[in-house]
DNA sequence: AACGATATCAACCGCCACAAA
DNA sequence: GTTTGTGGCGGTTGATATCGT
């Protein structure tokens, strides 16, 4: 453990500051602290409980790891639908994501970022922040996690028959196709308006499935908002597919992300 | 089994905004 | 109007775990 020299003025008596992880006593002690006086004042929180912990360390121990309500364990599919669709909203604000996922931290959702998505940008050898990325990501990536989630909770149609597998509504206009799960080489196919017209809410595309209650109630008010909107505006798709994908190596790493 | 590479995640750092003195 | 203290945010780092050879 690191300690830190705190420098005090003339009548504090000078305190080491612990610094690095967080011992189970500091946990307990932040925790019953909290619970009796509540949560703020995080700088009185460091000085009065006894924890030789700045306020900020104190802040964000309770506020990533103790807050009762912190949601640990992997990011679902339906989680990481809404992260990708508030980031290109929104980009980097963390916080202002993480409001939207109940349970979950700006820091959480941030390391997700950093590792899961930035890896795939890495592999894709073109930066996070490109039109080209951001490009992929709404385009292919999250209606391909949309595909996954209505696969999972039993909505979508037999993987491999002739029918579309959409989790689009079935309009005319734009066109673009979704590899299935597994590289059978079948496409199937979405249809999307290049017009705007009667918004479906994306609640819709999901409500087949049994288990999207969590969807239903915080994701799909999001989604409705901007994705269907963006998807819709006129000819954005047909630009994206016009890209000469294959020529520059991306279909080939785009349908490798297993973990997908 | 050992080692290096890579992924993950908790925690820290610096900056900024805001309120109080 | 200026200074100072505090909290919040995003970026970064470092320790540990996991994976591949």
């Amino acid at each position: 453990m690191d300690f830190e020299a705190r420098a005090g003025n003339s009548s504090d008596v000078e305190v080491e500051l612990r610094k690095g992880p967080w011992a189970v006593e500091e946990d307990l002690l932040l925790a019953n602290y909290v619970s009796l006086h509540g949560e703020g004042r995080w700088d009185s929180v460091a000085k009065c409980s006894g924890l030789r912990r700045t306020g900020k360390s104190c802040r964000l121990r309770w506020l990533n790891y103790l807050r009762p309500d912190v949601r640990r364990g992997n990011i679902t599919p339906e989680e990481q639908l809404l992260i990708l669709e508030l980031h290109s909203r929104w980009g980097n604000r963390w916080s202002k994501i993480a409001q939207r996922l109940p349970g979950r931290t700006d820091n959480e959702i941030k390391n997700y970022w950093r590792t899961r998505v930035q890896k795939h940008a890495r592999q894709l050898r073109c930066d996070v922040d490109s039109k080209q990325f951001r490009d992929m990501v709404r385009y292919m990536w999250i209606p391909r996690l949309a595909e996954t989630i209505l696969a999972a909770s039993g909505g979508g149609r037999e993987a491999g028959s002739s029918a579309q597998q959409s989790v689009w509504p079935a309009e005319e206009g734009a066109r673009f196709a979704i590899p299935p799960p597994e590289t059978s080489g079948n496409s199937n196919t979405v249809n999307l308006s290049s017009e705007s017209s009667d918004a479906a809410s994306a609640s819709d595309y999901f409500v087949a499935g049994g288990d999207v209650a969590w969807f239903q109630d915080t994701a799909a008010a999001e989604l409705s908002e901007g994705w269907m909107e963006s998807l819709r505006s006129p000819g954005i798709c047909d630009n994206f597919w016009a890209q000469d994908w294959e020529q520059s190596g991306w279909d080939e790493s785009l349908w490798n992300m297993e973990e997908l």
